[in-house]
DNA sequence: GCGGCAACCTATCGGCCGATAGGCTGGGTG
DNA sequence: CACCCAGCCTATCGGCCGATAGGTTGCCGC
């Protein structure tokens, strides 16, 4: 029995990445499918074209692979958030360019994440340092609105429910964006200014806090 | 060996619920922790405090409990935001009154049904009655959105994307809420007028809306 | 007081899971 | 050329899963 059919090897044939790549690849396509526990390292296998013991050459284990794509994600958004949050600008525009950022490089993400935030997976006990990263993110986010309101650039709200709000936000604006989405105006700078233009004090104040974040220099650039 | 530890049989000794609903409660309470695929129908009957065998003598399958979970759910949300939807009033107000309504129902349901709409279990084939379900009720939230946009009470958005968000915004609003939370306004009344006021065009009329919302009288009340 | 049945129990099944053991192969290097 | 080892394979393991079989108990109606 050898190489019975080839799945989806479409892309994998085109540009033929290295095998470790195409199993984060389509393991978080998979996860993000149906679940991290209902998705098995066979299937993870016969999408990448491989048989399943074959997985364990590049990952040790099935939650290495988790791993994996945490580092990929969060080692990216935390210090970038980090560096937005400090920059000597208004609140408005720094929560902008988060959102901005954050929903950029989650569409160019060459893996589907948003099966990873999920409780059944960042929530497990051997995942807790990457829960305590995605944690300190969402503290950096609601700081920026607590400060947004102590200088009345935005209304009085709950700055820990803005930030959970916003995390919900951005996992579904994935599916949606996986889902294939008209063009038009990128889905980064419509839902940032729908969720700024809910927070500003001033909603005319919109046009002028995205121009401003759109010309943000962060350090690393 | 005879009922080694009772679980966490607190509540289930004060209130002694019938068992089905009992296994309701912490199947529900479970999956949301830790995911569907993730939690044994052994996780479950420990929970309640009997054998795991004996949980088949009240649901035939462990996906029996998820589709009970998901007919109390929508059986009660889609009628009534449909209800809702229908009424004779601005789209503001009607957006409102659904946000309000749907997080209330969220916050007083005995079970915590954040667990349910991942794609992990939705997303199953088996449950594709209740997807249907689900996007119709997106779907109906989305109208609302476009007749709003439509009537110049709402600013020019992605009404798809806005349902989407909400979604989001919901499933998550429910983890800070089970998380314990500063009683102050409530939080179906902060979501909404977080929510209504990023779309509305005059975000100043937010306290009429929310004043119309509060006063609607629905056909079944 | 006795049949019946709902609710629970113990014991156990087949199946799939993640992971391991160990063999084959082919390109790169001394 | 001999060697090595990365990368893949087949075969297989122990363990846990959801579910079934069948016995015991105790309450309820007649």
């Amino acid at each position: 029995m050898v190489a019975r059919r080839l799945p989806r090897a479409l892309v994998a044939a085109c540009v033929p990445l290295a095998t470790r790549e195409r199993i984060l690849f389509e393991a978080a396509h998979l996860f993000a499918a149906q679940g991290f526990h209902a998705t098995t390292t066979r299937q993870i296998a016969e999408a990448v074209g491989i048989r399943q013991p074959s997985l364990f050459h590049h990952f040790a284990t099935k939650d290495a692979i988790v791993e994996a794509l945490f580092d990929w994600d969060l080692g990216l958004a935390l210090p970038r958030t980090r560096a937005v949050a400090a920059l000597p600008e208004p609140a408005a525009v720094r929560l902008y360019r988060y959102l901005h950022d954050d929903l950029r490089h989650l569409e160019e993400a060459p893996y589907n994440l948003s099966g990873l935030y999920a409780d059944e997976v960042i929530g497990r006990p051997e995942f807790a340092p990457w829960a305590e990263r995605r944690d300190l993110l969402h503290r950096v986010v609601a700081g920026i609105v607590r400060e947004g309101t102590a200088a009345g650039e935005f209304i009085e709200v709950d700055a820990t429910l803005v930030s959970q709000a916003i995390a919900g936000i951005l996992v579904r604006a994935l599916t949606l964006h996986s889902g294939g989405r008209a063009p038009g105006r990128g889905l980064a700078d419509e839902v940032a200014r729908l969720v700024v233009r809910g927070l500003l004090a001033d909603p005319a104040a919109l046009e002028e806090v995205q121009g401003r974040a759109a010309l943000l220099r962060l350090p690393g650039e």
